[in-house]
RNA sequence: GCGGGUAUGGCGGAAUUGGCAGACGCGCUAGAUUCAGGUUCUAGUGGGGGCAACUUCGUGGAGGUUCAAGUCCUCUUACCCGCACCA
């Protein structure tokens, strides 16, 4: 057959879309099956390659899930809003609503070019009313529960953008979007308490199936710690200053105290420090660098010591200097610490370089030359003297601090509530009104969506202030509550709010009633199976498990882990080996692809080129491996004959049939197509296929290829479109030779091989062996030490 | 610094989990077909030695366990990813 994927493919495309080929039901007597990819965000570039590679492994999962009788939900859509696209209709002119308009578009065009079997029906868009809707109703709803709040903090502002980012999207001390260096900058930021939902978060891990780096990576992010949180009498003051510690069986070791340079003590007790000129020129220091500078400086510690206020060891009683330094983080812990300079790295530099006593409590390091963190017997430490077990010493001093009333035991965790507004246009506006009488009073559910108003200029303000507040007839408001004139909160949501439950909108996206239907969501949760990428494992992911669980504690959803197992793709490289992007001038359209070589090919290809999960060069010459493999496949119709194929055929094609079922399930497509190339080269040197084993081939290689196979199937009279017909069967007892040919090795080295039967015993193969022309000259006139048989792989003689 | 991972021909990568290293594909070499080719076909293709059957070395490096190690153990080097003054 001539392989003309030009017209083959547009033929198969199109029947699928008229026979609803893949569509999901929401009451079938059939098995469910929920596979989810990461929806794309439709930049203007259009698609890249990687998304096709994205997009292909649970692709071949749902075609043959739905060939092996499953009734499968495989949706897409659009998370659409965003900084690129607002700053993209900024630079142009254009709306951003036209220009999303435009890209879904595209990336639709694209995505039906490759022959995805998504089903259509079901695409949602997180920008549509109907569905931001939702998301507001969802805020609303945490509102309520109180895991909304509002607060005045320090936060992570980019001077570039304009805009306030959260802990996630600034990583590194750079802007997640843009990658300008950020600033801290206090504001009046909407949170969501995340924080609540932490030990949830980290437990809900045990439950699921995700790989192993995506559970560790979150379990870090979450980064929960044990230890106690211990107060600290200050001699001049009535109030105490409290820290949290991991170790507070070191409380004995402790000489001296650091406090975050913003810690509010100081401006509460402005009167009582002697040296406060000295302490505001270095905390003015510390407020101009940039978290990333300020990390930066590792080595060299930096401070001021507090004159005027004194510490006392709580378990000691000796007095104790206090000092502010930037090696304290005001958002973690209680922005106050207990130094321990014999046995940690930080004091310890800090000791020495102002000169402060180090007091070692654990044996085992030397303290003159470095901090000494291992295990080691409690020195110079009252009741714990003695103790040489961490836990055992750390038990005993939060039994000590609770009985005197010093302090409990605390538990910390790196993740920070969620910073959750923008003061950017093109997202969800935070259905918040603000009323001079009545206060911060949420947008009645009825009333919603609250609808972004379409305007002609939305350049964020020169003062960091929303584009929406400068449109009047939209802040100008009645209060809700009381009636009276109030103001709208103008900022909007963060780019991961419409992301973090677009999987329940695809389970009902057309309801107007609710945000899914609960007889439908009770049927399709949770998702089977989700693939995307390693960078959305701890934002996205984390995000969307918290909305889920919070939706789960609110009886809107029957299970309380979203997603059943998570799996992640590795990313396709430019030909040059670098990570794929505009400015080097190094993406690969799949439209060029498509064009020269054919979806099929595409498809094949991304999947063959390496490990899924693994990182890949693009190599457009090995695709001309790919292309040769799906010609010579379609060449198959030519060969066949009526007269059955051999047996040690028919073997073959029981075990490519095992290998591919197997290995889709593993996501080793690479070496499920290469079993299926090893098998047509088989079948090329016999010659000849049956009708019958060619039609087991077809159905094997669809979820790969499916035009080319839809259109084979349709040439050998096969029912129905190939798509939707049975998954093969392997014959297990067909994929066991009857012999086998088994290497016999002399002292562990090769020198013959020998066939035998299946299962030979021991005595007989070793027999076989030592018969064999090849090995008599070398066992001659040698003592025989061992002989070992492993039955069908092999034998080795040990000789002397 | 902490956590996770990787290292196999000229290249992408296989190896049933301790059992013939290099499947499959690319590339390369030689030959055939073709006016031509990003065509197709045939044979070969880890390194060294040999006309050859064969032989020897070989999975980042150094040791070890074992009849047998890419795979297990100890040490070590390089690179990649995530987090990072987290108390």
């Amino acid at each position: 057959m001539k392989y003309d994927f030009k017209q083959i493919e547009p033929k198969w495309q199109k029947k699928w879309e008229e026979d609803n080929a893949f569509c999901a039901e929401d009451h079938s007597s059939k098995p469910k099956y929920y596979t989810l990819v990461e929806f794309p965000y439709p930049s203007g570039a259009g698609m890249h390659v990687g998304h096709i590679k994205a997009y292909s492994g649970l692709e071949v999962v749902s075609r043959k899930r739905r060939m092996q009788g499953y009734n499968v939900l495989f949706p897409i859509g659009f998370d659409a809003y965003g900084l690129p696209t607002e700053n993209y209709a900024i630079k142009t002119g254009m709306h951003p609503r036209a220009v999303t308009d435009k890209n879904i578009e595209k990336f639709t065009s694209q995505l039906k070019r490759v022959g995805f079997s998504f089903y259509w029906s079901r695409v949602v868009d997180t920008t549509e009313e109907d569905y931001y809707r939702w998301t507001q109703w969802i805020f609303l709803k945490m509102f309520e529960k109180g895991l909304v709040f509002r607060d005045t903090a320090l936060v992570n502002y980019c001077p570039s953008c304009k805009v306030v980012l959260s802990n996630e999207d600034s990583q590194g001390g750079k802007c997640d979007i843009c990658h300008s260096d950020i600033v801290q900058k206090s504001k009046a930021v909407w949170y969501l308490r995340i924080t609540e939902y932490a030990d949830k978060l980290l437990e809900g891990l045990e439950e699921v199936d995700y790989l192993p780096n995506v559970k560790q990576q979150q379990v870090n992010w979450i980064g929960k710690s044990t230890g106690a949180f211990v107060n600290f009498s200050i001699k001049e003051l009535d109030e105490k200053l409290r820290i949290y510690t991991t170790r507070p069986d070191t409380l004995f070791g402790v000489t001296f105290m650091v406090i975050a340079p913003e810690h509010p003590i100081i401006e509460a007790n402005r009167d009582k420090i002697k040296n406060i000129d000295a302490l505001d020129a270095y905390r003015e220091e510390c407020a101009k660098k940039t978290e990333f500078e300020r990390t930066q400086l590792v080595k060299d510690k930096t401070g001021v010591r507090i004159e005027g206020l004194t510490a006392i060891n709580p378990v000691s009683g000796k007095e104790i200097p206090i000092y502010i330094s930037d090696y304290v983080m005001m958002g973690y812990g209680t922005g106050a610490i207990m130094a321990v300079p014999a046995h940690d790295e930080r004091d310890y530099a800090f000791a020495k370089k102002f000169g402060i006593d180090i007091v070692e409590v654990i044996k085992g390091g030397d303290i003159s030359k470095e901090a000494y963190a291992g295990d080691g017997e409690m020195v110079n430490s009252d009741f714990l003297n003695g103790y040489t077990n961490k836990k055992d010493s750390i038990a005993r001093m939060i039994e000590y601090l609770s009985e005197k009333g010093i302090g409990e035991m605390g538990v910390q965790y790196k993740m920070k509530d969620w910073a959750f507004n923008r003061q950017r246009y093109w997202g969800e506006p935070i259905p918040i009104v603000h009323c001079p009488a009545c206060g911060i009073v949420p947008v009645p559910y009825n009333e919603l969506p609250l609808k972004l108003p379409t305007v002609q200029h939305f350049e964020p303000g020169e003062g960091g202030e929303s584009p929406l507040a400068k449109i009047d007839e939209f802040v100008n408001c009645k209060c809700p509550k009381c009636g009276g004139a109030a103001k709208r909160e103008t900022d909007t949501m963060p780019q991961w709010a419409g992301s973090s439950w677009y999987f329940l909108r695809y389970i009902d996206p057309h309801n107007t009633e609710v945000f899914a239907d609960r007889e439908k969501l009770n049927y399709w949760l949770p998702v089977d199976w989700y693939n995307g990428g390693m960078e959305h494992v701890t934002r996205h992911m984390i995000y969307s498990r918290f909305w889920h669980k919070f939706l789960y504690d609110l009886g809107e959803v029957p299970v309380a882990e979203p997603y059943a197992k998570r799996t992640a793709q590795g990313l396709i490289l430019g030909p040059d080996g670098e990570k794929m992007s505009k400015s080097k001038g190094n993406v690969v359209d799949p439209n060029d692809v498509v064009d020269v070589f054919g979806a099929d090919v595409l498809r094949t290809y991304v999947l063959f080129m390496g490990d899924y999960g693994s990182a890949a060069p693009w190599n457009e010459s090995s695709m001309k491996g790919c292309k040769r493999f799906l010609e010579r496949f379609a060449d198959l119709f030519d060969l066949v004959k009526g007269e059955g194929v051999t047996p040690k055929l028919e073997s073959a094609i029981h075990k490519t049939v095992k290998k591919v079922s197997l290995d889709i399930e593993e996501l080793k497509f690479n070496t499920a197509i290469a079993s299926m190339m090893g098998l047509l080269n088989e079948i090329y040197d016999v010659g000849s296929i049956t009708k019958d084993e060619l039609t087991v081939l077809v159905r094997l290689l669809s979820p790969f290829a499916p035009h080319l196979c839809e259109e084979l199937w349709e040439m050998l009279g096969g029912e129905g479109l190939c798509s939707l017909a049975a998954w093969p069967e392997w014959d297990e007892a067909k994929t066991v030779d009857s012999t086998v040919e088994v290497a016999v090795q002399i002292n562990g080295k090769v020198r013959a091989t020998v066939e035998l039967p299946v299962n030979c015993p021991a005595a007989d193969a070793i027999a076989t062996a030592k018969a064999n022309e090849k090995i008599i000259p070398l066992i001659e006139g040698k003592t025989v030490v061992k002989e070992i048989s492993i039955p069908n792989k092999i034998i080795n003689i040990v000789v002397k």
